[in-house]
DNA sequence: TAGACCTGCTTCGACTTCGAAGCAACTAGG
DNA sequence: CCTAGTTGCTTCGAAGTCGAAGCAGGTCTA
């Protein structure tokens, strides 16, 4: 008798537990109905879609491998394979960097961007659909202004597993 | 010469793109970040821990495998690989359904729960971390407020390719 | 009760994803 | 110029994910 709890009882904040359950389930839901709209309409997946998209808004239409596996959230081997997919499809093209030998540029083709405009009007309508409809502008607006702060911490928060685990405050520098 | 653009011009509502990109960027560099404290912490996968917390918050500790995969947005399949993975470890149980024969139910077992003690302080402790470190108490409260409609009405929408893309208001029942 | 249909779960094959290891090219210090 | 260490990308094997197909158990209608 008298075991010690299995899971330790403690207060969670239930506000806290609430946006961050909410903002699991909606991004998931969000994902998965994108992943479907962009795979009928174009053959994509999701992550490709952010490759072209990224590549697309670039005022060059190229960027460095490492820096656009980082601004897509996706490991450098995930990223070689889908540009490799992408290559493949005429819709990318890779070259080294002119500036180091061992960089590689990847850049969108006319047919990538052809492809990202048959393709983004189903994905605005999805978008819209789902994640704007029960918002007003007013809400859209309060929700980018909560997150952008939230993503610039992350972004500037040690990558990796850097720190955690010794939370306490040390007195190194 | 004059060529059709590749990607017709559109004006996007810019508050509503850049709220779409930071709740993107934002999850996945969270859920970058739970899987690998949850790997480190306890062998678990962000979908594994899913499963073990929907079913020890459940008063019943158990569900059945359809409603559980709806509730974390993983396929059939992919709910019955990682309920075989789970099994295996003695984290769950998996018994028929009562009620309907074909039915499978699963149950969080003692060990699964002391694992999720074992998890969860780190869990939040990252959570807590990149996702309200830049948060006040009523930004949070604002952020589930916002999100809790957008989650229903997902759940509420056709669940997969109905509708849509005839989005013309036709005189269809 | 029979037949047709539907549902819940699992199995299967294809694809995607990751981290570790490998390789080429930069950089620093002597 | 060497050597050692670092950085950028790819290859490789292991694991996770999905949808389609399969199968057993329900349900409906006559």
């Amino acid at each position: 008798m008298s075991d010690p709890p299995l899971v330790p009882p403690h207060e969670v904040d239930p506000v806290r537990l609430g946006a961050y359950f909410a903002l699991i389930e909606v991004t998931s839901l969000l994902r998965h109905a994108i992943e479907q709209q962009l795979h009928e309409d174009g053959g994509l997946t999701f992550v490709r879609f952010q490759v072209l998209m990224r590549l697309h808004r670039s005022p060059t239409g190229s960027h460095r491998m490492t820096d656009l596996a980082d601004a897509i959230v996706v490991s450098r081997s995930g990223l070689t394979y889908q540009a490799g997919l992408l290559e493949k499809a005429g819709l990318v093209a890779r070259s080294p960097s002119p500036d180091d030998e061992r960089g590689v540029t990847i850049t969108i083709t006319d047919a990538g961007r052809a492809l990202l405009g048959r393709v983004l009007p189903g994905h605005e309508e999805v978008v819209g659909d789902l994640l704007f409809e029960p918002l007003s502008r007013a809400d859209a607006r309060a929700l980018a202004d909560l997150l952008a702060p939230v993503r610039d911490h992350m972004r500037a928060a040690p990558p990796r597993s850097a720190s955690r685990r010794r939370a306490r405050p040390t007195a190194e520098g």
